[in-house]
DNA sequence: GTCTATACATAGATAGAC
DNA sequence: GTCTATCTATGTATAGAC
């Protein structure tokens, strides 16, 4: 078993099973968004559609990425995802559009893989490493839709914007829950749980935001997960509880 | 004295103390970005040229906070500003150099401050604190300022990114002395000191970065900086030692 | 030192041929 | 279903009057 890891259950989950349900949900979803755009999106056949969409999406996000969903243009992304503008347009109604469909096709995948992984664990704290993990490894398979997600929020329209607001805060929610869930059960100490939760977000969320630094580290998705869980455990759980 | 303070030293730093010594180097450091950028600014009179770059600044930290630098056009910046655009280009090149200066300007104060105010702390715990609080401080005060930072880095140069990533390790190699000072003197016990530091620095960051939902919450920057505090000594000080 | 008017480039978006 | 050609709006930047 990989060194370090706190191993409480044979049910935690390794970042190689991780990357294969993600890879798996993304056609999907892709499929998903096809249906549920038909109004906007001009192409009728299902394969055409699902292919260049998957092509267009990531196209996007790659560009994105370096200098900025704003600082792209329509000609950069046909260039790049070989369609032509004409060809875009059949895809979506215009480039705001394209925004919203990449925000809410991300957001469907985390909510539907976070919640599925989590409810595997049994204790309290069995949940939180899982939570971590699970976070964690989304955060590397998927790091250029969340850093996309997050760097773009600001340009979508109001009620997009609260809709990215709420996805955030359904993911604290679970935290809050674990730790309530925790406290109640006596294996978790905690003087603030809001701020608690809300801390443990924002470390999780400098794996995709600082990516530069974890990459010229050479520190691993791993072994960051396993460095916060310690560090989390720490402060949430009694000393003498934290011992195997 | 504030609830929930770990009192250590009485010459711990409040907030407000905090705001008079910012206010203070804001306009002394734009008079150095005037004479430090003469050739690029056509302005004579520095007593104009001051009060005019302190209003360009501000103005552009405004509008680029809601909608983003790219976003906003110089049109926009001429008519919030009250100055028209032929007189904005006597202040900067292009609005890239403008992105540029107010890049440099932050550093440059935040730079400063940091440095003086931690060189206060006796012990390793009690700079820990300083420079928890002081940086906390400081991203409250300059929060504009911060976010751009941020949220614009991708678009400088080269060069200028280059700066930006410096800057980001000088600040965490600050934390990192301080860990291993505490270390070395047997008052701290911190299994991976480079990611201990990389993570204070990411929660610290959470301040300005999702700072819709601690004013949402009406969490204050002294009970974060409280909390943050107590999470970090609960994992770098074995407990014996963290007792008054 | 500041303004207005204007040049020029590039963006998003669409029409119509294939 | 995809392409090329083109329209229109908006952005950065500058020239020259005041």
């Amino acid at each position: 078993m990989k060194k370090g890891r706190t191993e409480i259950s044979a049910a935690a989950l390794t970042y190689q099973e991780f990357r294969n349900i993600v890879e798996v949900s993304m056609e999907k979803i892709c499929r998903a968004v096809f249906h549920e755009n038909r109004d906007s999106i001009k192409i009728k056949k299902e394969e055409v559609a699902v292919k260049n969409l998957i092509n267009i999406f990531n196209t996007t996000l790659e560009l994105s990425n370096t200098l900025g969903f704003q600082a792209m243009s329509l000609r950069d992304l046909s260039r790049e995802s070989g369609l032509s503008m004409g060809a875009l347009y059949s895809y979506f109604t215009g480039k705001d559009e394209l925004a919203k469909i990449i925000q809410e096709q991300g957001r469907r995948i985390i909510g539907d893989i976070l919640k599925e992984q989590v409810e595997k664990g049994e204790s309290p704290r069995e949940r939180l490493q899982i939570a971590i993990r699970a976070h964690l490894f989304l955060n590397e398979v998927m790091q250029k839709w969340f850093y996309f997600s997050f760097m773009e929020a600001r340009n979508l329209s109001r009620a997009e914007q609260k809709l990215a607001i709420e996805s955030e805060l359904v993911t604290e929610s679970m935290f809050i829950d674990i730790i309530e869930c925790g406290i109640a059960r006596g294996s978790f100490r905690v003087s603030n749980t809001v701020l608690t939760a809300s801390t443990i977000k924002a470390v999780l969320q400098d794996w995709y935001l600082k990516r530069w630094k974890y990459l010229r580290r050479k520190v691993s998705v791993e072994e960051y997960a396993e460095f916060i869980i310690s560090l989390i455990e720490s402060f949430v759980m009694p000393k003498e509880k934290r011992a195997k």
